[in-house]
DNA sequence: GACTCGTGGGC
DNA sequence: TGCCCAAGAGT
């Protein structure tokens, strides 16, 4: 095992943090939400949601009975409610084409909807003990501090990323698996992307970017998030809030009084329409999908 | 490759 | 206070 791999594996087995997903008896659906849930959303947050996902659609088949609409209003405000469209639809699949269960195969995970690089191998690794390389935003980071030297990962480029963890990772598959996680691990919690914790981090002597004393990134950056406020965004926040509160449609003047310039709101409601999000016509009102 | 897609807590 | 961005995916 690298130098790397062995410090952090050592590392993680005295600081990961006690998160649902890591107790002994967690089903591969558990982990399989959770890092839907995770996408882009903190673990502070994820966390009730997900004891409240699971109590009431404990399987696949339990969530691929029940409507989309349902699974949209019991994400609530989680953010990109269209991650709550495609876990059902994912659950539907695994319902009609994997008897109920999670597949075990990263290509099998790929073709579900809303599962892509990042997950397929997570819910592979963490799910079933998959030796495959697993690379967020926080592995990224690490490894472009510790190996390559920068101070940030820049723009993400899928296939050298997973090549770059592929070079570190351990050959047996338990020690793979706890690499992987105590990477993330690390990144979220010791080599963060402000103050990063340098004086507790298990590679500060093996560290690239640390050795050649912490040099100001000159790359590329990684891609800056659009203005929220006042953005499409924003409005169909707006929309689906409404939509997730009302048990029948919400007549069109309700959506009319929920922002006031008609040419954005009129582009939310349709991208909400196309999105699938949302069903219905000016006439009829609009409401969740059944 | 560039862009879009929610929400809310931290600094 | 206002800006940052968080276990990414799809187009």
């Amino acid at each position: 095992m690298s130098g790397i791999a062995r410090s952090v594996v050592a590392w993680f087995a005295e600081h990961a943090r006690d998160l649902p997903w890591r107790r002994a008896g967690f089903t591969p659906w558990g982990i399989l939400v959770s890092e839907i849930m995770l996408q882009q959303t903190p673990v502070a947050r994820v966390i009730p949601r997900l004891e409240q996902w699971l109590a009431r659609w404990p399987s696949p088949d339990a969530l691929a009975a029940d409507s989309p609409a349902e699974a949209v209003r019991a994400w609530d405000r989680l953010g990109y409610p269209r991650r709550a469209l495609r876990l059902h639809a994912a659950a539907v699949a695994m319902s009609e084409q994997h008897g109920g269960q999670v597949p075990r195969d990263v290509d099998a995970l790929l073709a579900l909807p809303g599962i892509g690089e990042y997950t397929a191998r997570a819910v592979a690794a963490f799910a079933f003990g998959v030796r495959t390389p697993v690379v967020d935003v926080n592995t990224r980071r690490v490894l472009a501090r510790a190996v390559a030297g920068q101070g940030e990962a820049g723009p993400a480029r899928t296939r050298a990323d997973l090549a770059a963890m592929e070079a570190l990772l351990p050959s047996d598959p338990a020690d793979a698996q706890r690499f992987n996680a105590g990477a993330m691990e690390l990144g979220q919690t010791v080599c963060t992307a402000r103050n990063p914790r340098c004086e507790s981090c298990p590679l500060a002597r093996l560290c690239a970017w640390r050795a050649a004393g912490y040099p100001e990134y000159d790359g590329p950056s990684a891609p800056r998030q659009a203005r929220f406020e006042g953005s499409d965004r924003q409005v169909r926040g707006l929309i689906m809030r409404e939509l997730r509160q009302s048990d029948t449609p919400v007549p069109a003047e309700v959506v009319e009084s929920l922002w006031p310039d008609a040419v954005q709101r009129e582009r939310a409601l349709a991208s909400l329409l196309a999105d699938g999000l949302a069903l219905g016509d000016p006439r009829a009102g609009y409401a969740l999908p059944d």
